[in-house]
DNA sequence: TAAAATGGATACAAAAATGATACAAAAGAG
DNA sequence: CTCTTTTGTATCATTTTTGTATCCATTTTA
């Protein structure tokens, strides 16, 4: 089962939008391009996509309000800067982009970042970073500064689950059918015990937040 | 109430069954399985669901019967079919389907065409934008200029049912009947105090607005 | 314009859900 | 077989949500 990342470039200039989506496209990624801020907008709200690359200046809305929207939706954004927009670069950086990159630009380059940006943001898949925590879903070991904690199977399974679904209120249905993989009897506290058992262990108190009558929801310490 | 997509799969083999029903919970939807047609019928009759998953042979009551039976419910149908069955296939479709896949499938485009036909009926709408309001009906998450709101299980399910019918006159026993899933018992004053505090967390005083002796309306306010 | 009806605001109490803790059962290791 | 680790149940404490009662303001209607 081949998971291509999708990527959605919004550029206004047709020739530069082609070449990077070619580029990309050869690089084995999917690619979507929208030319405004406006097209980008509703492709975003459509699609789901892993990364966005953005230009800063564009028609309609610009590159800094689709940022907005797209980090509102955990994907992770790299703006593309005309040469002497370097104040746009700060500010980009400041306002919460994840890289950027000035054209003209070198297509490994761009590549490069693409690649580090989607690493960054664990949209590949054997190891997963998020809220201070390095999990290697495959040796099925997690760190925290360096350190090993040891979870146990279900414990393990449990923080792949919220790992894997950030800022989704996950029921206490959905949790137990995925961890314990069997049906979900209505009123058991187990779910409950082993979110806290996980929370201690993890130092995630903040981090798993109950969602009241649902379940528990997974909110990224590093993207609150 | 209204959160995930619920379907319904009726399939006689377990494995097939479990399979998918794997599958579409990993994928976001809430579902249930049934193992007959008598079952299945039971099943539609006692809950509301946004897709139905139908194998044609089943014991007791067959796929087409199912499937005008949930056709007069207005839920989209499709049909899961073994191989050979290509006269079945056809008839299928004739007979009112929405689509249908043959098995053995890959699961992704199993998910494709659950995704396809839910869009096509318009049951697929995660992300709601009004009235300066961001709602992420998966995550159960509403921001205001970027700020969580913490709004309780009950408020979210109302402004839910505000934002999917702006405009509306919405009668307070349609409400009640909506969020609180149950019999209105005609003087309660639940929805008003309800609405209150809705109106006040989210700021929707204008929004939403009390409709003499009926309800209330909700009225977006254009901006974004 | 005044009485009646209806919705808004506030306070408070009941109900429900989650967190914490202790302990028992089950599974695994030596 | 015994000891340790993991997992699940029961219970109590705390927090959050929800609903009722009440009083006040506003709108309808006669």
């Amino acid at each position: 089962m081949i998971i291509m990342n999708k990527i959605l470039v919004v550029e206004d200039e047709k020739a530069i939008a082609t070449l990077i989506k070619m580029n990309l496209i050869k690089a084995g990624y999917q690619c979507d391009i929208a030319y405004s801020g406006n097209e980008g907008a509703d492709r975003l709200s459509e699609n789901t996509y892993d990364l966005c690359l953005f230009d800063i200046m564009l028609p309609e809305i610009n590159g800094y309000e689709l940022l907005s929207y797209a980090k509102s939706l955990d994907i992770p954004v790299i703006f593309v800067t005309a040469k002497g927009e370097t104040l746009d670069k700060v500010k980009g950086l400041k306002s919460g982009a994840d890289d950027y990159i000035t054209k003209p630009f070198e297509v490994l380059e761009l590549l490069a970042r693409v690649e580090n940006v989607l690493k960054r943001f664990n949209k590949t898949d054997r190891f997963i970073k998020t809220s201070g925590l390095d999990i290697d879903t495959v040796a099925r070991i997690v760190k925290k500064d360096g350190e090993i904690l040891k979870l146990t199977y279900k414990e393990f399974d449990l923080l792949l689950l919220f790992a894997r679904n950030p800022g989704t209120a996950l029921y206490r249905e959905t949790i137990y059918e995925h961890v314990w993989d069997s049906e979900y009897m209505g009123d058991s506290r187990t779910v409950d015990l082993h979110v806290q058992r996980l929370r201690k262990k993890a130092g995630l108190e903040k981090s798993i937040e109950a969602v009241y009558k649902i379940g528990y929801r997974f909110v990224p310490e590093d993207r609150i």
